[in-house]
DNA sequence: AGCACGCCGACT
DNA sequence: GTCGGCGTGCTC
C-alpha cells in the first residue's frame, strides 16, 4: 500500500510513501516521514495501491488513529483552495502540537461526523449576548466549540465556562489533551482560537464565534483564512448550529444573517449613555481636548468617576512642515513612527529603527514635527491642562486613563463615567472601505462600556456620520442599511471579493517588474478590477515590497488560481516572492 | 521552506 | 590557485 502525504511546505503537491507491512494507516492520520533525509510531520490524505518499490517508507505514525475526520480533511481542502495556499500548510496549522518523544501516542479513534440539519448561522447582537451564551452553553447537553479572536479572550471564556483550552496560550500537553477529550466527548465544551476550528466534536455540536467582527480572527499566516469563514463552512458541511456574537457585526455577516432572518437581538442593560459630538476644527492642531470633553473630565472626576480617552493612532508619524513630506519605511512603505524613548524613527512592520533625521531628505527643511495625537502626546497635554488629576496610560485606577480601543475591553461595563474619543477621523478618512465599520465598532464599544448615566464624547470633523448617528439612536440597522447600500454601489464585499497580491524583492524595480508579470497574466481574465498601487512619497528611495489589490466576483479564488499558481510555486529569490492574500481584513 | 549543487568575484 | 556569494532545482 502507498499513502499520499502533505507537509507544511508551500508546495501544491503530495508525496507518496510506502506503508510498512506491520503498520496500519488511515487518511487524516499524522505521520513522521523523511523528505530529502530530514524527518517531517505530514498528514496522510489518501491510501492507494501501487508500486512501492522505489518509495521511501513512513517512519511512524504520530498518533495511533487519525487526528482528522474525513469531514475535517474536506474542510481543509476547501480552505486551501479558497486561500490559494497548500493543503499541507493549511492542515498542519489547524492541529494541536504533537507529543514529544519517539513513541506513537495511543488515543481513542475520533467519532464519525453525522451530517445534521443545516440551519443558517445566527448572529447574536445586543448587550446581553455574552450572558445569554454562557447560559445557553451551561444549559445544553450537546458538545460545543468556542472560538475567540485571541488568547486573552480564549483564557477568559475558558475560565467562565470551566472548559479546557486548545489555543497556543495553553501548554502543549493540555492543548493536545483538550483536542482528544473533545473528540471522545469527555470535554463537552472546549475553547480555542482559529487554530481549533477542525477539533472533532460528537454531534450534535454547537459552534461559537466570539466577537465576529474582530480582524484578529484572521491573523497573518496559515491557514490564511478568517475563522468565521472556516466555521460557516464547517457548520454547513456537518449540519451544526453556529452562533456568532458581536456588538457590531461585520457588514458581510449582517447582510447574510439579515437575509436569512437569523439576527438575534439579546437585550441587556439598556439605558444608553449620552453620545455627544465635538467639532475638532482648528482645535486638534494645538490641543487634543475640546471644550465639551474638558467639561466632561471636570464633571466626572469631581463626582468621583473615571474617564477613558481613546486614541486610534498608536503613535505619531514624523512630517516635514515645510514640504509636507511624511517619513516612510523604505522597505514597507508604511509611515515610520516616532519612538521617543529611543529618540528614533521605527517601522511597525519590519522592526527597522533609524535615528531621528536632522533635515528633510526631500526639501532639506529643518522643521520636522510629530504628526497625529498618539497616547503619549495626549497624556502630556492632559497633564498640563489638569495638573491635579492622576493621568495614566497604564494604571486602570487613574482618574484619566489614556489608551487604544483595546483598553475598553479590559474595563468592565459601568466602571467609567465617560469615554472620550480623541479623534474618530483616522478611521473615517483612511482609504479603507471598512472605515465606517471600524468607527461604529469603536463608538458602540465606548457606549457599552460607559452604560447608564454616562457620557461618550466623540471629537470629529464628521459629526453627521451615519456610524455616529446609529450609536446615538442605539440602532444598528440604521448603520448597516446605509453601509450595505454603499458597498453595493461600489461593488465592495459582500458583493465582490478582494485579493491582495504582493511581491517581496530586494529592489523596488525587481518587485515592480515581477508584479508587472503577475498583472499581465491576470489581464486575460474578465471581470477583474486591478487597483493600481498607492503612490508612495518620494522619501521611499527603494521599496522592496509592491502590492496590488484586485477585485472580482464571488468565485475569485477559483478564477485566478490557475493563473497565479506558477507564480506561487516558483519562488525565485532574486526576482521576488509572490504572495496572495484572499479577503484581506486590513 | 530548506538544502544541495553550481558557476563567477576577492582573498591567503 | 581556493572560499563563498546566491541563483536554480528538487524533495516521494
Amino acid at each position: 500500500m502507498i499513502c499520499d502525504v502533505v507537509f507544511d511546505l508551500p508546495l501544491h503537491q503530495s508525496f507518496a510513501y510506502a506503508i510498512p507491512s506491520a503498520m496500519t494507516l488511515h487518511p487524516g492520520q499524522r505521520v513522521w516521514a523523511r523528505l530529502r533525509g530530514r524527518p517531517l510531520i505530514g498528514v496522510v490524505i489518501a491510501l492507494r495501491d501501487g508500486d512501492e518499490a522505489r518509495l521511501h517508507s513512513i517512519e511512524r505514525p504520530v498518533e495511533s488513529v487519525p487526528i482528522l475526520s474525513n469531514a475535517a480533511l474536506e474542510l481543509g481542502r476547501w480552505s486551501a483552495e479558497e486561500s490559494l495556499s497548500s493543503l499541507g500548510s493549511t492542515l498542519l496549522a489547524l492541529l494541536p502540537p504533537p507529543a514529544r518523544g519517539s513513541r506513537t501516542e495511543v488515543v481513542a479513534p475520533p467519532p464519525e461526523h453525522v451530517a445534521g440539519h443545516a440551519s443558517p448561522p445566527e448572529l447574536w447582537v445586543g448587550a446581553g449576548r455574552e450572558a445569554r451564551l454562557a447560559q445557553q452553553l451551561r444549559g445544553q447537553s450537546g458538545s460545543a466549540l468556542v472560538v475567540a479572536p485571541d488568547r486573552e479572550r480564549a483564557a477568559r471564556w475558558a475560565a467562565t465556562l470551566d472548559a479546557p483550552r486548545l489555543d497556543s496560550g495553553a501548554p502543549d500537553a493540555a492543548r493536545r489533551a483538550a483536542w482528544f477529550a473533545a473528540s471522545r466527548g469527555r470535554a463537552r465544551i472546549v475553547v480555542g482560537t482559529r487554530s481549533a476550528v477542525l477539533t472533532p466534536l460528537p454531534p450534535p455540536a454547537t459552534l461559537v464565534l466570539l466577537d465576529e467582527h474582530d480582524p484578529a480572527h484572521k491573523p497573518p499566516g496559515a491557514p490564511r483564512m478568517h475563522a468565521r469563514d472556516l466555521l460557516i463552512r464547517r457548520a454547513t458541511l456537518a449540519g451544526s448550529r453556529l452562533l456568532m456574537l458581536s456588538a457590531t457585526p461585520s457588514v458581510e455577516s449582517w447582510w447574510r444573517a439579515d437575509r436569512q432572518r437569523a439576527i438575534r437581538p439579546c437585550l441587556g442593560t439598556e439605558p444608553w449613555p449620552q453620545i455627544i459630538t465635538a467639532d475638532t476644527r482648528r482645535i486638534l492642531r494645538n490641543h487634543p481636548i475640546t471644550l465639551p470633553l474638558t467639561r466632561t473630565i471636570e464633571d466626572m472626576t469631581r463626582s468621583g468617576r473615571r474617564v477613558a480617552l481613546i486614541v486610534t493612532r498608536r503613535s505619531a508619524a514624523l512630517i516635514c512642515t515645510e514640504c509636507g513630506e511624511l517619513f516612510r519605511c523604505p522597505e514597507c512603505a508604511v509611515p515610520l513612527y516616532v519612538s521617543r524613548p529611543q529618540k528614533a524613527l521605527a517601522c511597525r512592520l519590519c522592526a527597522r529603527v533609524e535615528p531621528l533625521p536632522e533635515h528633510c531628505p526631500s526639501c532639506g527643511g529643518h522643521r520636522l514635527f510629530p504628526f497625529g495625537w498618539d497616547a503619549e502626546r495626549v497624556e502630556a497635554a492632559v497633564r498640563k491642562r489638569f495638573p491635579k488629576l492622576s493621568v495614566s496610560r497604564a494604571d486602570p485606577r487613574a482618574q484619566v486613563l489614556i489608551g487604544t480601543p483595546a483598553i475598553l475591553r479590559a474595563l468592565g461595563p459601568g466602571t467609567l463615567g465617560a469615554v472620550g474619543v480623541v479623534t474618530l477621523d483616522n478611521l473615517l478618512t483612511v482609504p479603507d472601505f471598512r472605515g465606517g465599520e471600524r468607527a461604529l465598532e469603536l463608538v458602540w464599544a465606548a457606549a457599552e462600556t460607559v452604560g447608564r448615566g454616562g457620557r461618550v464624547i466623540i471629537q470629529t470633523l464628521h459629526p453627521e456620520h451615519y456610524a455616529i448617528q446609529a450609536v446615538q439612536q442605539q440602532d444598528l440597522r440604521t448603520f448597516y442599511e446605509q453601509e450595505i447600500k454603499l458597498r453595493a454601489e461600489l461593488r465592495y464585499p459582500p458583493f465582490s471579493r478582494l485579493c491582495l497580491i504582493s511581491v517581496k524583492s530586494r529592489s523596488q524595480s525587481e518587485a515592480q517588474a515581477r508584479l508587472g508579470d503577475v498583472a499581465q497574466a491576470l489581464r486575460g481574465i474578465t471581470g477583474l478590477t486591478v487597483y493600481p498601487p498607492a503612490p508612495f512619497g518620494s522619501v521611499v528611495a527603494r521599496s522592496a515590497r509592491r502590492q496590488v489589490v484586485i477585485k472580482g466576483p464571488l468565485g475569485l479564488p477559483r478564477l485566478i488560481a490557475p493563473v497565479l499558481r506558477p507564480f506561487l510555486e516558483q519562488r525565485r529569490r532574486g526576482a521576488g516572492v509572490v504572495e496572495v492574500e484572499m479577503d484581506p481584513v486590513s
